[in-house]
RNA sequence: CCGGACGUGGCGCAGCCUGGUAGCGCGCGAGUUUUGGGUACUUGAGGCCGCAGGUUCAAAUCCUGCCGUCCGGACCA
């Protein structure tokens, strides 16, 4: 994309309604506007960086089995009636009629129309297990939203959700999807750590929560080190094995972590000081079994081996993709801007043309932008380098590629690594392999 | 929902106390200048001062109500 001819306005100063620091980047670096109390739009660099969360968590449901489908955001309020949720539910519900009066609602989630949907479709436990996952938009009326869409009211989230036909089967699911999780956060370039969740009335020990580690986060975390530096893509745990799953679960949840209202301070004193770590966490993902609840309030049952009708067992598996977004910067800035993690960005890199006009410059820069012109943003403005360094920090391209007359005319450019802020001159071919590699 | 604040060009703010018809910085347009980390100067455009009512000869300024937004808290399957 050209910057000149490019939606994507960035702002110089803080605007007075933003006060963490992900908010304030996020309008800063042109990604969204805010549009009413906890409600925003999406500009283009921030609908890439949501489509290339939403890519890689759809990457990681699909590659355990999950089958993606998209259920609408207005729901019928009879169906909630059903589960008995419409009155349970309290005023963070917006409801709203049509004109012939009919109730409906702006889904908060998903259990009742997806537990409906297979009810109608799935008649035999042959059919089982079935995972369903949509990525869609919901909406919480909060009594007081904040900190940009870390808290919004309508927001992105990945919901899951899955069918089996006994306990045992429902836990492997859940270890599946708690694998599929670490695979994920992994994969978008940040912590997530799964902690042990309450249950509330359900009971049971199949909740986990995922924090990234923030200090805007709302509870307090602390857990054992060896939970981050586990290389989960690694992982060779067959997930068809139940007893392999097995294994991983408990070197999972074997090392210490918790949120404050679950923290055991003795347990904690257990781990070796040097492995501990506390602070703040945002939560991004939240993984439940919940059993049998909707499938038996809404009546939904297939036909079990005996012939006798069988209430499967149900989980469902949210991740909050808009609130990854904010999450992500929150633990990824520095005091120039955003620092994406590669695999977010919106763009691989900024290719910086310190002399527009300058013809050497001019076609070095377009040579390197028509290779890819989707992974690299070209800054053709006609500003001044300074102005155009700063936006390049702000926006927190992972690479720069620095294009002035002084090395253009040795067919050199200067590649510098947001991160870390190193810099290297090299060749154009180079800065290219280096830039696109994966 | 409780408590606290704020609403003035696109953004950040001053003016309000002590009413007299709006100002600064940034940004934006034109020009000169500069040319590797938000350059300097000149010039220009842009505002029914959140909305409604009231007081007054006169309201951004005083009074009342409403709306919106933010902060802390409670809340957050």
């Amino acid at each position: 994309m050209r910057l000149s001819r490019s939606f994507l306005p960035t702002l110089k100063e803080n605007p007075a309604e933003a006060q963490i620091v992900s908010h304030r980047l996020m309008l800063r670096a042109g990604l969204i506007r805010q549009t009413a109390s906890g409600i925003y739009a999406w500009l283009p660099a921030g609908l890439k960086v949501l489509r290339n969360i939403s890519q890689i968590v759809r990457e990681e449901q699909d590659r355990i089995g999950a089958q993606e489908v998209l259920m609408p955001t207005l729901q019928s309020a009879d169906l909630w009636k059903r589960s008995g949720r419409y009155d349970a539910y309290g005023p963070e519900m917006l409801r709203i009629q049509d004109r012939h009066k009919r109730e409906l609602l702006y889904g908060p989630t998903n259990e009742e129309m997806i537990t409906d949907l297979f009810g109608q479709a799935v008649k035999s436990y042959k059919d089982l297990p079935q995972m369903l996952y949509h990525i869609q938009w919901k909406f919480r009326d909060e009594v007081r939203p904040r900190f940009g869409v870390m808290r919004g009211r309508e927001f992105l989230m990945k919901d899951a959700y899955s069918f089996d036909l006994d306990y045992d089967s429902a836990v492997a699911t859940y270890r599946r999807m708690l694998l599929a999780y670490l695979r994920t956060f992994q994969r978008l370039g940040v912590r997530a750590v799964p902690m042990r969740a309450d249950t509330g009335p359900i009971g049971g020990e199949l909740s986990h929560e995922f924090l990234i580690l923030a200090p805007t986060g709302e509870s307090g975390v602390f857990y054992d080190a060896a939970l981050e530096e586990q290389d989960w893509l690694d992982e060779p745990v067959n997930v068809e094995d139940p007893k392999a799953l097995d294994v991983f679960y408990k070197r999972v949840t074997t090392p210490y972590a918790a949120t404050d209202e679950m923290h055991d301070t003795a347990a904690w004193d257990a781990v070796p000081e040097d492995r501990r770590r506390e602070g703040r966490g945002v939560e991004v993902g939240h993984i439940f079994h919940f059993g049998t609840k909707y499938t038996q309030s809404m009546d939904v049952t297939v036909s079990g081996p005996e012939g006798t009708p069988v209430y499967p067992e149900m989980g469902s598996y949210g991740i909050g993709v808009s609130r990854l977004a904010g999450a992500i910067i929150e633990a990824s800035h520095d005091d120039a801007g955003i620092i994406w993690p590669d695999a977010v960005a919106p763009f691989r890199a900024v290719i910086v043309n310190l002399k527009v006009g300058d013809e050497t410059c001019d076609a070095m820069c377009e040579q390197i932008y028509n290779t890819n012109t989707e992974a690299f943003l070209y800054d053709d403005r006609t500003d001044r380098a300074g102005a155009k360094f700063a936006d390049a920090d702000l926006m927190g391209h992972p690479w720069q590629i620095v294009v002035g007359p002084r090395s253009a005319k040795e067919g050199r450019v200067e590649l510098k690594r947001r991160a870390t802020g190193e810099r290297k001159e090299v060749s154009v071919e180079d800065a290219l392999a280096l830039v696109l590699a994966d």
